[in-house]
DNA sequence: CACCCTGTATACCGATCGGTTTCCTCACAG
DNA sequence: CTGTGAGGAAACCGATCGGTATACAGGGTG
């Protein structure tokens, strides 16, 4: 879609495939997703072992891109509190486009009920990522028990994102930021 | 497994089913399910239109024992707040039972993506009813934004069940019990 | 030119998918 | 006894699954 013609065999296909799990699940087939990418099979099944480390390799590229998304521009300047209502405020507009399907790495997660499955490691490390990154500002803005607030983070994070991916909620109205909001004071951050 | 011998076909199917598909996924197979049903596919078929309908058939026909699972036993005495927070430490409850994968009918909203299939809209149906028990229990309990309040609760119930169904999260602890008290607090809850 | 090296296209593999059909057994009604 | 209907066992259907192998086209380099 995005992806030039001139990018490597491999670019294209984790690109596609990036898309094509997200959007259909895990369950596509390699035929449909080396087809959307402009690659052959053969082509494939050379540069990764088995779909599953197709699978595992398009999430972990993804991650910094991702990472990077939530973290707040003006990082420097910005309070604790600050960057953590980004990130919520990242995740209701991203709700909000068309196609959304929520987080990536949580329906992963769901959907590969199996935890040992390679992309299931990179989708959980990239939970544990996000999780830190709130321990840290919460440590950093005086939280009261700053692991508990991390966690209470990530419920709100992963609900709102599985919901509003399941189109059975809609965040437009701010109640995800709100809620933040309340468990940010109770949690007594400056 | 707990069906007995005696219960008629379409009662082995659909537990079975149910079974199945929450451990295993949605993708598991008809041979399988049937197999494990001790039900044979020409009985299946003669009893279901198609596989999606035993899905659908197998979250609707649970929908009352989990609904009554979640109500609090002495309903007539205990106070709105002792309802809602019945419902969360029995989520604690279930999260810890080995074999746990979070709420089915969430599961099945992310793996089937179409939100137009059947068992789709068994288990938005699902969803809705939970939610309209909360805003019944948080207007009953006055609390100041009844919807509000109810939505907010969903994010956390679904966050914790996904989270703790793909064992990145454990509950065991009275994170969502203590998370729920803050936001009811917050509310406003009598 | 010949020689690789990539990469595409495609046929193919055995297994499984959802679904249909045939056959046969067994219980019960007359 | 015979008839009948329910239901299990299993063959079978075309399609697709993940994965492999063969054949061929284009672009460097000697």
């Amino acid at each position: 879609m995005a992806t030039t013609d001139k990018a490597s065999p491999r670019d294209r296909l984790l690109d596609a495939a990036a898309e094509l799990f997200y959007r259909d699940g895990v369950s596509i087939g390699v035929e449909a997703l080396c087809r959307s990418a402009g690659v052959s099979k053969r082509s494939m099944y050379q540069l990764f072992d088995s779909k599953d480390e197709v699978l595992a390799a398009s999430l972990e590229r993804r991650r910094p891109w991702y990472e990077a998304q939530l973290r707040s521009p003006d990082s420097e300047t910005a309070t604790p509190r600050e960057r953590i209502g980004y990130v919520f405020r990242r995740v209701e507009e991203n709700a909000a486009a068309p196609g959304y399907c929520g987080c990536p790495y949580l329906a992963v997660l769901v959907e590969l009920k199996d935890g040992e499955h390679p992309a299931s490691v990179v989708a959980r490390a990239a939970k544990e990522l996000l999780q830190g990154y709130f321990e840290e500002q919460a440590e950093q803005g005086g939280a009261a028990d700053p692991a508990l607030l991390a966690r209470q983070l990530m419920l709100i994070f992963d609900g709102a994102s599985a919901r509003a991916g399941a189109h059975i909620e809609h965040l437009d109205d701010g109640l995800v930021t709100r809620t933040v909001t309340t468990l940010l004071d109770a949690a007594g951050l400056k």
